[in-house]
DNA sequence: CTGATATAATTAACATTGTTAAGTTAAATG
DNA sequence: CATTTAACTTAACAATGTTAATTATATCAG
């Protein structure tokens, strides 16, 4: 009865397929100049059968942005494994993720700023990808806490500030490219170390 | 000879009313669910009026943008007249943006994340609003600076550091209004006086 | 007042968009 | 082979931004 799984595995490959697609698409062209006839021709199939495999544009754009934030849960994941100085640590994750949304600038967009506009009341839904994200971060902060090395004692606020500024100076550097910014990764690192700094006990 | 004044008076009369029907569209609907259609309705005229009077519709969002960033430097500068700490300004001036991203949040978007994306290589042009409203943080900056209440000396990058952590934190609340954001007034609060602590000597 | 001229506004049209409903093809099952 | 089921396509709809062609309106010269 080996018939079943190969129809969904070839279905579960079609959709991968329209979801590189309108990834690629999505970057390169923008959300709003994609349309469903254009990621269609790409995978040559008809437009409607996208609809066959997502509800709508909406939700493939939030199917990409699930992958974009696993691809930067996963980046910063990597960085929890060398056990030094909590505070290095953030450190290291802050450039982490700015790093990660100037690598990547559109997917960044995609899921940081389009997506909230196009999925309305979109919170950080139990056991989210984008909550695991939030984790990684409320761990980092956490343990600065415990090792008494900041002034603050409440996690949630600490690292809500944190995301506050890496998320500020990445879009605005990519929003504004033009803007007579001073050395970028100075820049960057000012902005995290700052921020730490202003946290510290 | 009062025919043409009169005449271009109309004229710029006909355009203020596009510009506000479409200012208030843009804000209660968002910029991409308003079609020209829509703003000519309701002013009562042809769509193709609009035309006559702005380029196209990204022209018309850049003037609601202008608008917006000449309100956003006018509260702004109504707080330089009560000379004193000009770290306490700088303070309330960081305030004072967050307080005007979030109570016109649909217009920050608009002039701060939409209209980058629709008018490419935008970079705060010579003598334009948005780089009044850099001159001024500049100003509150430098005077900091020149008080030597700062570690850092180069007003470019502490100003943008500024820029960076308002920035962050008002597109957040408006982004995300269901993540469990602590008590937005106090995490308003500890965003900007983070900052300043770091930036402090 | 009449006719010409310039300006303002409109109508009609085009190509493209997201999406739905109906129809068709192809494969799996009895 | 016949039938059911799944996958996919064709055709269509209403709405979009925008252009070109056309009409209405007001101003000026005689």
């Amino acid at each position: 009865m080996g018939v079943k799984e190969r129809r969904a595995r070839e279905k579960e490959l079609l959709r991968r397929q329209i979801l590189s697609a309108a990834r690629e698409l999505f970057v390169n062209e923008g959300y709003e100049n994609v349309s469903m006839r254009k990621i269609a021709e790409r995978i040559e199939y008809s437009p409607t059968t996208i609809y066959l495999y997502f509800k709508d544009k909406a939700d493939l754009l939030d199917s990409v942005c699930q992958e974009t934030l696993l691809s930067l849960l996963n980046t910063l994941e990597e960085l929890k494994k060398d056990k030094g100085n909590p505070v290095e640590t953030l450190k290291k994750s802050g450039r982490t993720y700015v790093e990660f949304g100037l690598k990547y600038p559109q997917d960044y967009k995609l899921t940081f700023v389009i997506r909230p506009q196009f999925q309305k009341g979109l919170g950080l839904q139990e056991g989210s990808i984008g909550e695991k994200v939030f984790d990684y971060l409320r761990a980092v902060v956490s343990e600065c806490i415990q090792q008494k090395m900041f002034r603050q004692v409440d996690v949630e606020t600490t690292g809500q500030v944190m995301w506050s500024a890496v998320h500020g100076i990445t879009l605005l550097l990519i929003d504004f490219p033009d803007f007579p910014w001073t050395e970028r990764d100075i820049l960057i690192d000012t902005v995290i170390d700052t921020t730490i700094k202003g946290l510290k006990a």
